[in-house]
DNA sequence: TATAATGTGCTTGTGTTAGTTGCAATTGAT
DNA sequence: ATCAATTGCAACTAACACAAGCACATTATA
């Protein structure tokens, strides 16, 4: 998976690889390892198991270790949706900005973008929530359910 | 102006920059040479053009070669929307993805995603129309109007 | 116990963006 | 006409964020 440009200025780097590996996993209803998952999507295991504990702090896959351990789906694909992805991964990516050094006042100004910009994400996911996995798999054949 | 963590994820880098400059624009009522505006916001006069001019070029400054040239507004604050400023720096950045290499069924995965992303942004940039520069700088005691 | 997996710290690689320099073209002041 | 100040633009460097990859302790099961 390549990591250039992105496309689109939303959503952290990590959120369509996020997507790709719940879609295996309920592709596979199955419990798959974390190299599995990392050869499906064209990544890397250890890339993939720090993506997929961050799904699994929110619930949304179960990780389990020792031998025949792996990842497996704690939702169904009808009820994860995208906003929960974006949430997910975004964890520890959204920490506020340090001051910046451009005086009182455009720190305060900052401040207040800061605020908009929070806003709007906030938005941004309210808008994902609207797309279930289960939906996202039924745009694409090879994953119909 | 540091370029560490943004805090959100959403929004080019540029973003915050210009939405300075712009302020500083409104306040100063005046044209200001990139040099001054670098300044003002903590950054560099080259930077600062390749800013400006993306604002140029849709329409929301005017650049005057020369001596005695620079910046200056030619819309009223109350009518440049953070939506406006948004798009503006957006352009040129956002061209779709290179292909990804993980197989078909996950390249036309990656296109739905993509789909589903760009309407998300495009909401995002409506939402952002709301709030003017006369707004923010409203919301700061030194900005004031 | 042997095996196979996760979790995680650390280093390396890479792409994106900002910072910087240099200079041609442009424009107004003198 | 000359000079000074500015944009525009290309090229290069630096910093940063993020992914890739390795090593290994830990954990759980056959």
């Amino acid at each position: 998976m390549s990591s250039a440009n992105r496309g689109v200025n939303i959503g952290p780097p990590r959120f369509k690889i996020a997507v790709h590996a719940i879609v295996w996993l309920a592709k596979s209803n199955n419990i798959l390892s974390s190299a599995m998952i990392a050869d499906q999507v064209s990544s890397h295991a250890t890339f993939m198991r720090r993506v997929l504990q961050q799904l699994a702090v929110t619930g949304i896959v179960e990780s389990r270790g020792g031998r025949e351990g792996g990842y497996i789906l704690r939702q169904d694909a009808c009820q994860i949706t995208l906003g929960d992805i974006y949430s997910a991964v975004s964890t520890g990516c959204a920490e506020p900005d340090e001051d910046v050094d451009c005086g009182e006042a455009g720190a305060q100004l900052d401040q207040e973008l800061e605020k908009i910009l929070y806003e709007a994400e906030q938005q941004t996911i309210d808008h994902l929530r609207q797309y279930t996995i289960a939906d996202v798999m039924n745009r694409v054949d090879f994953f119909k359910i």
